[in-house]
RNA sequence: GCCGAAGUGGCGGAAUGGUAGACGCGCUGGUCUCAAAAACCAGUGGGGGAAACCCCGUGCCGGUUCAACUCCGGCCUUCGGCACCA
């Protein structure tokens, strides 16, 4: 057995050192291989990949030890693990990098994923290192290159204009987040113009339903993920409808979502960007009012434009329009606040019952048609001060009036259907993904373009297009793509004639939409996932993350994963089967930031207490799902509890002799808090309920001290508790545990060892405290045996010196037994 | 404004409707020491009391229940997401 009587003397516990040799011993062994095994059950953990802008900050620490602990728990109940590790390295910061310090890009995120790299290592975490990744390397954006092409030949990549974010000054656009709340770039405070581009698309959209039905799989993702994203796809029911444009005839299709409203039209919006517009002005004297009014909206992003507190502004544009429903003449305008790219860039307005139309039809002196009576009192155009948008009765609405607003709208929808005037309609406010960047430190897209031939997507035999690193940002931090003929002079795949290379990079949120595919074989050079390892591995058993990720990089993962599947490479439709969303790790309530310089990096912890300690202090600190504040006050009790595990082998357990005459009662006792230990982290670990498997294992501890500082000593009760707790421990402190264990005389690593188990009888503490409550309030707390019957325990209540003084001469009325626990006496 | 999450000691946080504050930090006292640190042991929500004990207490106001941090209704505050989506 483990305990020998040894040396008296204590070694030190020597973090540094001990640390150092077992990543060291790990490394040379390859300790994590993953390797897929058929006759066990297989669990993919994967915590989202970390963008190398420097050394792992807290976040990353908090994030991969609650994947660590996951990952080492599941091996340790038998389980084919694979837990993997690489790099988003693609990204703006390196750019910036390159700007302000003049450190090329590609240097700056090598570097960078050295430096993590090492603090990952020396953090201990059981990734296998051998399907290491990077999205930089052409071998692994080779197959994002692969990627667009499949979806370019499925239709699902297309080219169009649209309006992007543009700084003038660093000639790029810029993604909404680099905006600034003022409408400025984040880099050279320039004002931010709209600016429109000829860009590549995904077609998320036709996803939309698909993404939004498939909600219903991810049963084990937190709630409020899958609301954030229902609410980004944005689905809704409604009605097109055609108005007829007087001048020509043409039909102008609208999207509404109230057609119980049709009758109370009393104008018509078109967007700004919306073709009509310069049709309907042209030549004529209102062209001049137009340009003012687009004027006014330049220089300004759509962010600013159609912010709410945004005043309404629009021109009347000299055309009318007919209501289908009662061939009514309606003024058509232009107005800010109309959305291009949502719906078909036309509404109705209905003044009465929508705010933004009530607040333009006030500024240009509008009607203002009451179409809906609310259910109490009654509604006078001329009066009102804000429009009515709740539920009510339908009134001037010729053939509908007193129908109630809600059944009015299917009702209108069938009038509408029947006559040709429209249909029942879906819309969602998902766009299209834009993954055009005009940027160098990215995936070049794999298009050539040719006089003849057109668009022409690079063959998949020439793939990778390869991203030149021998390139200087151009002026400006400019990419130097365009400039760099070397690149994009090229001939035509199809022709053979002379050819342009598209000079624009992918965003980065394409890189990791499939990178959970490539690591089940990260060196395969034929496909971007191996087949048979993938039907072993996928889809990911459990991912763990950010929750400032809950929209994009999970819709754009299961947009991808879907495609993957409709391409017939897998038969699973979703990526994620389990997902754990982590809260933010903050710095005085604030985002860490490198601007902001409140970064709290791990480095310095690891040196002065252990890489095991900041583990399991930050495991410690709270509930994985909450945001939690930076703050070292209690770090240092970490480092305490683990020199504490460390004494209680070496002085308790290793120099320990039986002695003192047996104590069966207190050795039961001690017996029974292993089992419940044991019972309580098995249960706590099952619910990411880390920081109270630490407290059982801390008071497991601390029982041990009690009972070896209290008396006699039985050595085989007392080895089975240091032993559980060790073996508990050594998911969140895999460093100490490891060097416990092996001082114990243990052969092999404890990490393989495999989990220890409870007996549910042994569990079951002898004695427990029954509480008698009179009225409520707890008067009494007695031991009684934990196998007590309930009318012992109404006995023993009753009986109770400082209830009997409560109840008094009053009658009880009724006597509560929770079997094992409690007594309730009404009085 | 809409959607979501959360409000518990000096602090991080525990509590299947059943002992509020587990565990840890901090603080106080003790043991050890010439002394200190470390370590070990004990105490620690507020108020009252010599003590036994008693009263109050989980953001606020109500409700359900023998019993509410927990369930229901209404507010307040903080954080996160979205932000004129017709």
């Amino acid at each position: 057995m483990a305990c020998r009587k040894e040396s008296m003397e204590t070694p030190d516990y020597d973090h540094n050192a001990i640390e150092n040799k077992w990543v060291e011993r790990w490394e040379a062994e390859g300790a994590f291989r993953a390797a897929a095994d058929p006759e066990k059950p297989k669990r993919y953990v994967l915590v989202m990949f970390p963008y190398p802008s420097g050394p792992a900050h807290m976040g990353h620490v908090a994030n991969y030890s609650l994947g660590d602990v996951v990952a080492r728990y599941y091996t340790r109940i038998g389980y084919s693990v694979l837990h993997p590790m690489g790099y988003d390295a693609f990204g703006l910061p390196a750019e910036n990098a390159a700007i302000s310090g003049g450190i090329h890009p590609a240097r700056w995120t090598r570097d960078n994923i050295e430096l993590i790299r090492n603090d990952l290592k020396r953090l201990g975490y059981s990734y296998d290192w051998s399907r290491e990744l990077s999205t930089c390397e052409p071998e692994y954006y080779r197959w994002t290159q692969w990627f667009f092409l499949k979806m370019f030949e499925r239709g699902l990549a297309y080219k169009a204009d649209a309006t992007a974010n543009w700084c003038p000054a660093c000639g790029t656009v810029l993604a909404n987040e680099q905006v600034l709340g003022d409408g400025t770039c984040e880099r050279c405070s320039t004002f931010v113009e709209e600016r429109w581009l000829n860009q590549w698309f995904f077609r998320i959209k036709e996803y939309a339903e698909r993404l939004l039905v498939d909600m219903d799989l991810l049963e084990e993702w937190p709630e409020r993920v899958l609301t954030m994203q229902r609410n980004w796809i944005g689905k809704s029911h409604g009605a097109d409808v055609e108005f007829t444009l007087e001048a020509t005839g043409e039909k102008i299709t609208i999207y509404t979502t109230r057609p119980d409203t049709l009758f109370g039209v009393t104008f018509f919006l078109l967007a700004p960007e919306h073709p009509l517009v310069d049709w309907m002005v042209q030549g004529t004297e209102r062209e001049a009012e137009v340009a003012a009014f687009r004027e006014r909206l330049s220089g300004r992003t759509e962010f600013e434009r159609t912010a709410l507190d945004a005043v309404k502004d629009g021109v009347f544009l000299g055309h009318y329009v007919t209501n289908p429903v009662n061939g009514e003449r309606v003024p058509v305008y232009t107005a800010n606040f109309v959305l291009f790219e949502y719906g078909t860039g036309a509404v109705m307005a209905v003044p009465a019952h929508d705010q933004r139309d009530f607040e333009f039809a006030r500024k240009y002196d509008l009607p203002v048609r009451v179409v809906i009576q609310p259910p109490d009192g009654e509604l006078v155009a001329d009066e009102m001060t804000e429009a009515y948008e709740d539920p009510g009765t339908m009134v001037a609405s010729p053939g509908f009036d007193g129908t109630p607003n809600e059944e009015g709208k299917a009702a209108v929808c069938d009038m509408l259907e029947g006559n040709g005037w429209g249909r029942r309609a879906v819309n969602y406010r998902l766009r299209d993904w834009l993954i055009s960047r005009q940027r160098y430190w990215g995936v070049p897209i794999p298009i050539v373009y040719c006089e003849k031939c057109g668009t022409v997507p690079v063959p998949e035999e020439d793939l990778p297009v390869i991203l030149p690193e021998d390139l200087d940002l151009a002026e400006g931090g400019r990419s130097p793509l365009p400039l760099a003929e070397s690149f994009w002079s090229t001939t035509c795949p199809e022709c053979g004639g002379p050819a342009k290379r598209e000079t624009d990079t992918m965003d980065t949120f394409v890189d990791s939409s499939w990178y959970y595919f490539r690591y089940v074989s990260p060196r395969d050079d034929s496909h971007p996932f191996d087949p048979e390892e993938t039907l072993y591995w996928m889809p990911v058993d459990q991912y763990i993350g950010g929750i400032e990720h809950a929209i994009m990089h999970l819709l754009y993962s299961r947009f991808f994963t879907k495609v993957i599947h409709d391409l017939g490479l897998i038969d699973f439709k979703e990526p994620f089967s389990n997902l754990l969303c982590q809260g933010m790790i903050t710095k005085d309530g604030a985002k860490m930031s490198k601007s902001k310089g409140n970064v709290v990096t791990p480095g310095d912890y690891i040196d002065r207490l252990g890489a095991d300690t900041l583990r399991l202090y930050i495991l410690f600190m709270g509930p994985p799902e909450v945001q939690k504040d930076w703050s070292d006050a209690g770090v240092e009790g970490a480092h305490r509890f683990l020199g504490r595990v460390w004494r209680m082998v070496h002085e308790r357990c290793l120099q320990a002799g039986s002695a003192g005459e047996p104590d069966p009662v207190r050795d039961r006792a001690l017996l029974s808090a292993t089992h419940r230990t044991i019972m309580n982290v098995t249960r706590d670990l099952g619910e990411f309920a880390f920081n109270t498997a630490v407290s059982f294992i801390m008071e497991l501890v601390n029982a041990v001290y009690q009972y070896t500082t209290e008396g006699p000593v039985n050595r085989e009760v007392l080895v089975e508790a240091v032993r559980s707790a060790i073996s508990l421990l050594a998911p969140f402190t895999p460093f100490i545990t490891e060097e416990l264990w092996r001082a114990m005389g243990e052969e092999g690593s404890v990490h393989q060892a495999p989990w220890p188990t409870f007996d549910e009888v042994l569990a079951r503490p002898e004695e427990v405290t029954l509480v008698v409550q009179v009225n409520g309030k707890v008067r009494d707390k007695i031991t009684v045996p934990a196998d007590i019957s309930e009318d012992e325990m109404r006995q023993r209540a009753l009986a109770s010196e400082n209830t009997t003084r409560f109840i008094g001469d009053k009658a009880i009325r009724k006597v509560v037994v929770v079997p094992g626990k409690l007594v309730n006496i009404v009085i």
